[in-house]
DNA sequence: CTGAAAGCGCTAACAC
DNA sequence: GTGTTAGCGCTTTCAG
């Protein structure tokens, strides 16, 4: 293994201005830095960047904590981070907890150690005070989830409004009887969602009815069982707002084995816009969460803590978006 | 931060002593070990991780080349090599190409500069004689996608024999005008696929029609226009054979548009058993690659590698399943 | 079973 | 603009 030493031997300088011809060319004059430049192609050196890594106690590489990464809408948060990780010249370390928490307090070790120059987390299940302690050390930002209490810098978008636009949009079309399927209540993102829905309702001078609200897991089976309750009311809903995309088309399943047509009797919004409620038939009338964008902007603000730029605000909230479909009937186009 | 001479001087042994006790512990006497354990505890020491990379040229991190981590099959595989990794104390960096070949190339640096410990690839574009190089010197497993004449331990599914399966199905339906819309025709697994669709047809007699065989992207839009196409000709097909699942989701769409009903007047089969598949209307009947096995696998044969173990064989074919639901016809079900 | 000592390859003061 | 030098914190012989 060729090192610095042996090149700084063969182009008659010293190991320090081979060093600095590699990380700061400025520095150095230009006939010197093209001898140098030319023995280092000729050697064929590579730097050892772990030693880089040691001496400067630095690693250009984050870690990024995903509950799930066989989940689209982490692995399009991911996507965006490691954009922005690679136009910086970071490097993304995995870690995937499978929705452990132990498995987010064990990744914890990574940045007390040095191995990784700052993190960013999908998911915060961890001890409030435990994240306030690592964060007064260490660069942290939170996406796609969010805590109350936590001063960590976080992006998100706003699943209330964004809710209420969903439910809001049912109302516009007519339905008064509208149900909600949530995603696991203990998430705050699914308390936002019930919230906007609430919300909703309310400014519309509708009648809030709890059998209409029913607790589902983001899964499709949720979906379809929730749906498969409602459906057994006295007074079943005309419509649905389902916390997520995988829970409607469960519920359009569930409807359509009823007997029921999407969207002529049944209405559905759902929430996400994963590439699948673009392709479902019928096509599903979501909310559009910028995942790509979430996961750059997070990657930005890390490196804004890595690099000590004095951070504006806290919290940032992307936009959303309204994609209207079949599902809901107001693009309603029969097909099959 | 406390050091490892910190902690040596106040339990009165020596560094080497330390050291011995983090990475091997038989080799101290137990009450030594304890004492130290406790000054650690104490002193609430993290070893400084880099140091050690550096001094033992050794990372325990690995380097996953994927083309598109937003795509389910790859996210999924990257699922089972960070699974078995995890469980042997290595990490993992993704590397995201996007499926452009300097990517691939670049990424070979962290081999060469010692970053990582090896290298798992999703996809292999680069050149082969720079890939055997590569090779030589570093321990690398391909998976998802093989190289003919590269002797690189590859972990893949027998595309071709699946793909015969698929497409045997349908015959025994009482199909004999079977379509088959391909992947990129420059993907040895499109063509593997293709070449299994001939066989049976071959094998069970049946007229070979070069027009109903279709080139598409494995993009739902591709699946939806060459199923446009097909049923534009004098005599359509009565089944279809997509290469993958997404693609079958716009063969399915563009039938319904047509007035046909799936099963009923057109059967498909998709291939991969992405989660879609299950959850579409109808249920596609597809080939069920093992992705996460896939992935397991393909890291414990980096493992192997790694860890200077003879290998077997290098080419190692997982088992694949002929996943029957409602879009073939065999298990019509009438919803909706 | 434990200690002493050398040194991994690089960077960054500091001199010149 | 360039060279000299002193480590970074750990692991690993080699002795004892």
């Amino acid at each position: 293994m060729v090192k610095m030493s042996d090149v700084a031997e063969k182009a008659n300088v010293s190991k320090a201005t081979v060093s600095r011809v590699l990380r700061n060319p400025e520095a150095v004059k230009k006939d010197t830095r093209d001898k140098v430049l030319a023995i280092i192609e000729q050697m064929n050196y590579q730097p050892n960047i772990l030693a880089r890594h040691f001496r400067r106690s630095q690693t250009n590489t984050i870690l990024v904590v995903v509950p799930n990464i066989m989940n689209t809408v982490f692995s399009h948060i991911l996507g965006g981070i490691e954009h922005a990780a690679g136009e910086n010249g970071y490097r993304v370390l995995l870690a995937n907890t499978n929705k452990q928490v132990e498995r987010e307090y064990e990744y914890l070790d990574h940045l007390k150690q040095r191995q990784v120059d700052g993190m960013i987390l999908l998911s915060a299940r961890m001890d409030k005070n435990v994240l306030t302690e690592v964060m007064k050390q260490f660069p942290v930002v939170l996406t796609a989830d969010y805590l109350e209490g936590v001063a960590i810098p976080t992006v998100t978008i706003d699943n209330v409004s964004s809710a209420r636009t969903a439910t809001e949009h049912l109302i516009n079309m007519g339905h008064s009887r509208i149900a909600h399927i949530t995603g696991p209540l203990h998430l705050l993102v699914s308390q936002d969602r019930l919230k906007g829905y609430r919300q909703a309702l309310l400014q519309n001078g509708l009648a809030f009815d709890n059998i209409l609200i029913q607790e589902g897991d983001f899964s499709h089976e949720s979906g379809y069982n929730q749906m498969t309750k409602l459906m057994a009311l006295e007074k079943p809903p005309t419509a649905v707002f389902s916390a997520n995309d995988e829970m409607a088309t469960g519920v359009i399943k569930a409807a359509k084995e009823n007997g029921l047509s999407v969207p002529g009797d049944l209405a559905v919004v759902g929430f996400d816009n994963i590439k699948l409620s673009a392709i479902y038939d019928p096509g599903i009338t979501t909310i559009a969460q910028p995942t790509f964008e979430m996961g750059k902007k997070a990657m930005e603000l890390l490196l804004e803590q890595i690099n000590g730029i004095e951070m504006g605000k806290r919290q940032h909230v992307l936009e959303n978006e309204l994609i209207i479909r079949e599902s809901c009937g107001a693009n309603f186009k029969k097909n099959g």
